[in-house]
DNA sequence: CTAATTGTTCTATTTGCGCTAGAATAAGTG
DNA sequence: CACTTATTCTAGCGCAAATAGAACAATTAG
């Protein structure tokens, strides 16, 4: 699995490392019951605090997508699978928006706001 | 139009702002052409800095979702319209993702990283 | 059982962004 | 014209992000 980082962009490291690993799940390109790269490791390989990576680790383990434990590290749970599920419908929604000239921040925050006064 | 701002949010003011604008347009209670409230009378109207309102119009208008002139103020373009036909599509996707236990941050973050790598 | 791995917790420091504040300016309205 | 409204500047404050180092606890591997 391939993590990626924009040093430069205005969105937080460590939301950029959640969005990153939700999106791996959503692609099906991980799996529920595959383990993530240890902190550390992670770390090094972006040039990385190990706190900002456990903080993008937590906030997955908040949301439900990971088991985070000592030792054994991060495994995906179920949620990854109805990540994946949910894809076809995120993909139609995207495509839409994109051809109505819909800005993607903008797009996103609307559903941001939808999503949370329901 | 009603806009409300949370303080002890982590979401900034200005992106709640928008968001909120957004919002009502994607629901209909404001329609292209009509004419947001001046940035001082809603910064008077929420306790809040004139800055914090203009920034967040401007970012609406760099979306085009405003228009924004002196003397003028912000004005809805068409684009209004857009967000209120993709409501019902926005609306479906939440609901599925409420019903697989998807938190809404974690959704829209989603969104927004798809929307972005196309 | 021992050693290595991995997340957890703590303290501390630096940096950038959000927000506020005030003022001057320019464009549009009536 | 007077008035409204956004635009642009400077300045400062507070908080969260990010970094750094260390000690600790749970789990795994040898």
């Amino acid at each position: 699995m391939l993590l990626t980082v924009d040093p430069t962009s205005e969105v937080p490291l460590f939301a950029q490392l959640a969005a990153a690993v939700r999106a791996e799940a959503a692609a099906g390109r991980i799996h529920a019951g595959d383990r993530l790269p240890a902190a550390r490791e992670v770390a090094a390989g972006l040039a990385v605090n190990v706190h900002t990576v456990l903080r993008a680790y937590q906030d997955l383990r908040d949301e439900g997508l990971v088991d985070l434990r000592r030792g054994r590290g991060a495994v995906l749970t179920a949620q990854a699978a109805t990540l994946e599920d949910l894809r076809t419908d995120i993909d139609g929604l995207v495509a839409r928006a994109r051809a109505a000239g819909i800005h993607p921040d903008a797009l996103a925050a609307l559903v941001k706001e939808i999503a949370r006064d329901r």
